[in-house]
RNA sequence: GCCCCUGUAGCUCAGGGGAUAGAGCACCGCCCUCCGGAGGCGGGAGCGCAGGUUCGAAUCCUGCCAGGGGCGCCA
């Protein structure tokens, strides 16, 4: 039995025995808590929902307690409920509700975890969406991971999700950049506010490269040469550096193509239009201070040419006309003031402003000598998305990304990059998928096959069920995940089923030793290891990291 | 001044109102006749401060302190 049909069992029992009484039953929550307890003396499972309600109802909880433990001690699936506390019960699962779990896992397969909690919603996720002036370094690397992680988690609880990348190819960063190669081109120093890294040479000599005579053209033309293939040469790194990463979009919208096609221009006209852009200063505004902006934002300046803002009103409204109803941004903390102005827009164009979900990350922190460093390209001490991949690989690369929450600065500290060390706890998860794997291997070889017949209720020890509901608890945590958009919940989760699985090998002897004949018990524990081995292979999927085999 | 994030073990971090707050690393001590020791067992040590809400607060609310980020007709 999973947790969330145990749960349902509670809340079923709970309200037989309100209307039985004649109570209130609309006291009891549409979904009723069932958690592990810490402490193992307190059962397998244990519900507060006795505390919960006993007050609304006029009852001491214990009381309520005492006949939801009745109530539920009558279940097939329940060995022992008691009243523990002031008003909690604690239940023990029958060992065949147990072992259902494992049935469970092993019947689902790859898709166990699987939920539904976003069915029928399809959903635009757009991140890193990094400026193409340079290559990708350490900050956006972390969306890239987290935010693949995120679309692969949503997508196993039944959304459509699209990748998307905008690719901010207008603007005046782009004229930096411009300006930039064309200088190094002509060797002359980097523009003292350009991008002067030694990338910026290497595009340069490429541009030239392709067009020889790049530098004698007017200079319009010149500037429109470097930027058409300076900036698509950038693009292709970088794409190139995320699809090595394990990391693809689906989509990848140009800002300028939004500017070229007139969809900035169309939507202006139909904000002004609405009313929900005013002229102030000879600048038309948007109202942003309406959602929590400090001040309201110019769309289109007293100039006449369009702000940055204006193209992302154009490129919210384009995502809506591709049917997405909801757009999740997924925004650097450097960028946290955007959240008002992109919730204004999705108001302003007649939308519900929880249409668009805006997720801030912190910042990622380089560490040398235990101190922080500021990147800088000056500086030539930029980390980059393939330092980081050289320095320790793609999975534990992906890996130390996503496994701490987006809340919390990031510490990338140089010194263990270099070190190359084993520190990171994604091989303590891997190595427990490959030494299962080594076990099934084994198993094969004996010719132990796994069969639907193998009686598992026969894995009764302490670490044994410690295993069985560690798994149960897979399905709950990537419905948290996915809710509230935590891919660090299933890095976490894995680390301790990892911890479980460990000690349960420690104890319970999977395969006979030498010549000893095969025991049921010997198959029930080689099904166990075999639903766990899943279920690592699962979460590290939904990661995007391997599940490897052999390490 | 205003806005966002953070403050938990020596360090890096988990912890969606629940019972005795966890993990990794580091340190100390144990465990290999047999499935992979990249493992297991044991030990020490902690919720920034002050109020409040609650049967119950690391978690929610308020204030303060400290650190990071942001407040442009830049993107």
């Amino acid at each position: 039995m999973t947790p969330a049909a145990l749960a349902e069992l509670v809340r079923s029992t709970a309200l037989d025995i309100l209307s039985d009484r004649g109570l209130d039953t609309s006291v009891v929550p549409g979904s009723v808590t069932v958690e592990r307890p810490r402490n193992p003396e307190h059962g397998d499972y244990a519900t507060n929902l006795a505390l919960q309600i006993g007050k609304q109802l006029g009852l001491a909880p214990r009381e309520l307690a005492g006949w939801l433990a009745e109530g539920l001690a009558d279940s097939d699936a329940i060995d022992s409920a008691d009243i523990a506390g002031p008003g909690f019960v604690n239940l023990r699962l029958a060992a065949d509700a147990q072992a259902g779990i494992v049935r469970d896992v092993i019947a689902s397969g790859e898709r166990y975890g699987d939920g539904d909690l976003l069915a029928g919603r399809t959903i635009n996720l757009e991140f890193v969406s990094a400026n193409p002036t340079g290559p990708l370094h350490i900050g956006g690397t972390r969306w890239a991971a987290v935010g693949d992680a995120l679309g692969r988690i949503l997508t196993a609880q039944g959304g459509a999700v699209t990748r998307e990348y905008y690719f901010n190819d207008a603007g005046a960063q782009i004229d930096r950049f411009v300006r930039s190669m064309i200088a190094v081109a002509k060797g002359e120093p980097a523009p003292e506010d350009g991008y002067s890294g030694a990338y910026i040479a290497d595009i340069a000599a490429d541009v030239l490269r392709i067009e020889p005579g790049a530098l004698s053209l007017p200079d319009d033309e010149r500037a429109e040469t470097f930027r058409r293939i300076g900036v698509g040469m950038m693009f292709d790194q970088i794409k190139q550096s995320m699809h090595d990463f394990g990391t693809d979009f689906d989509t990848y919208t140009h800002e300028n193509s939004l500017h070229e096609s007139g969809a900035v221009d169309r939507v202006v006209a139909q904000l002004k239009e609405s009313g929900h852009l005013y002229l102030k200063d000879g600048a038309w505004w948007l109202r942003s201070s309406d959602y929590g902006d400090d001040k309201d934002r110019p769309v289109i300046r007293s100039n006449g040419t369009p702000a940055y803002i204006a193209g992302d009103i154009a490129y919210f409204e384009d995502k809506r006309a591709r049917g997405f109803d909801l757009c999740i941004y997924m925004l650097g903390a450097d960028h946290h003031g955007y959240v008002a102005r992109l919730k204004a827009a999705a108001a302003a164009l007649g939308d519900d402003p929880d249409t668009v979900e805006v997720l801030i990350g912190q910042m990622v922190n380089l560490i040398a000598d235990g101190k922080p460093v500021r990147m800088s390209k000056r500086a030539g001490n930029v980390i980059t998305i393939e330092d980081l991949v050289d320095a320790v690989g793609v999975d534990a690369g992906r890996y130390a990304m996503i496994r701490s929450s987006v809340n919390s600065t990031l510490d990338i500290d140089l010194d263990l990059l270099n070190r190359r060390t084993n520190e990171n706890p994604v091989f303590y998860v891997q190595y427990a998928h490959a030494r299962m794997s080594a076990i099934l291997r084994g198993a094969a070889e004996l010719d132990i096959g796994l069969t639907a017949e193998t009686d598992l209720t026969l894995l009764t020890a302490d670490g044994e069920g410690d295993l069985i509901r560690a798994l149960g608890e897979f399905p709950r945590v990537l419905h948290a995940a996915a809710e509230l958009r935590e891919p660090h919940r299933v890095a976490r989760y894995l680390e301790e089923l990892a911890g479980t699985f460990h000690r349960f090998y420690e104890t319970s002897r999977i395969l006979p030793r030498g010549d000893e004949d095969v025991t049921p018990v010997h198959r029930a524990r080689l099904t166990l290891a075999a639903a766990t081995r899943q279920v690592l292979a699962n979460g590290l999927g939904l990661l995007g990291v391997s599940a490897p085999e052999r390490m």
